[in-house]
DNA sequence: CGGCATCCGGGAAGATACTG
DNA sequence: CAGTATCTTCCCGGATGCCG
């Protein structure tokens, strides 16, 4: 009936059958920092239609990997959620993205969601930089808010309250990944209006240096061959 | 690609424009081992048909993942290989391999092809088991042969003459990956001609305990919400 | 507003047959 | 052996509309 299995028993295969459907890696992704309803999901995947939306949820709670559940009043409202199981997806998520990152096709310049943004640091982190940095760095991204804890040569960041931490960012993610990947001068992106740090300033600029980009791979031209 | 972009600076995303097409993964699946003529490739993935894999290999030809080489006489067929950066892909085979193996609706009794086993071993192997193991153990699976070396607590395996080895298995891969992860009895599978060990064999015993897989999840039923 | 069902058009994947 | 060519099937994405 249905042979669009891989009918592979493979691990690889299996986990596409599971996460291969177009958009499913990027709902994980949309969920790996903490539960979110339904529309927060459509706001960090722009150009997902609701009916995919609706279906890779489905798909993925009937694997195991997404659950749904109904939040406690006053708010009531239905949220999405990952299973311990679909949490561990996380190292997916990453090596890929470490992967891609060397892409000679990657154009940095897209849009990017928030979480997007708040994983990037988690995939890209360098922990050699770090050795010697302690602090907590605070995020106001929107509506939501992150902390970022730099200890021992580790960094722990998620959703927590920004205003406990020594220096405060607040702006749009786009920016933030601007000063962090694309080496925007910070000055700039403030007189811009597009961030804005209070707080341990010099914190921030060391930690912004954390994320250093991979050497870009070389491109299909580079292998054409002689014959 | 296609007109369908995910439209995302995401690392992952990006990834996806890669290799999230169909099969695209499981055919850089079949190259890290080295590289593989069209036929081969075909083999080692039932169920794609010709003209999907043309374009696949299109795909990620035009990606710098994969190069098409033709092979000098007198051989002079054409073959197809992972570029440098298109082996640093097998990261993420790897991890989505051990991700899914946890999974509650893995069927491991699906056919597997022949670098599905041998990569499976580089990806389950466990190097807590071996910390005093040595050896060599040659495979002979259809045609192809491989070599698995144990030194230091580390396991290398890929393409090699397999009679240089202290022990040398001779059979299919479906019967290899019964015997390492269904637990069937070497015997059994001996007596039923699906595998013949040469050698050590107390050697080969031991490696087959070296690829422990791990704890199921729970299904989807243990989050049936109490309602 | 949040979530889901339905209809439709376009395009990718599958099956089969065929060619150099 | 290494792919094309063609036809069919079905998934994806957009729009609309229903229901709480």
């Amino acid at each position: 009936m249905k042979k669009r299995f891989y009918d592979d028993a493979c691990g690889a295969a299996h986990a596409l059958e599971l996460v291969g459907d177009r958009w499913a890696l990027l709902v994980i992704r949309e969920l790996l920092l903490g539960p979110k309803r339904f529309s927060d999901l459509r706001t960090g995947l722009p150009g997902i239609s609701a009916n995919v939306l609706t279906q890779r949820l489905e798909d993925l709670e009937a694997k195991a990997v997404v659950v749904r559940r109904k939040l406690p009043p006053p708010a009531s409202a239905w949220v999405y959620e990952l299973t311990p199981w679909g949490l561990e997806a996380e190292e997916i998520v990453k090596v890929i993205g470490r992967w891609a990152a060397r892409s000679p096709s990657h154009d940095p310049s897209l849009p990017i969601s928030v979480s997007s943004t708040v994983m990037s640091m988690r995939t890209m982190f360098a922990p050699e930089r770090a050795k010697d940095m302690t602090g907590k760095i605070g995020f106001r991204l929107g509506r939501e808010e992150f902390v970022a804890t730099l200890a021992k040569g580790r960094l722990t960041i998620g959703r927590g309250a920004a205003d406990e931490a020594d220096v405060v960012v607040e702006g749009d993610q786009q920016a933030l990944a601007g000063a962090i990947y694309g080496g925007v001068p910070l000055a700039k992106l403030e007189k811009a209006g597009a961030l804005n740090v209070k707080g341990d300033r010099a914190l921030f600029e060391r930690y912004i240096r954390l994320f250093p980009l991979p050497e870009k791979a070389p491109d299909a031209k580079a292998f054409r061959a002689p014959e």
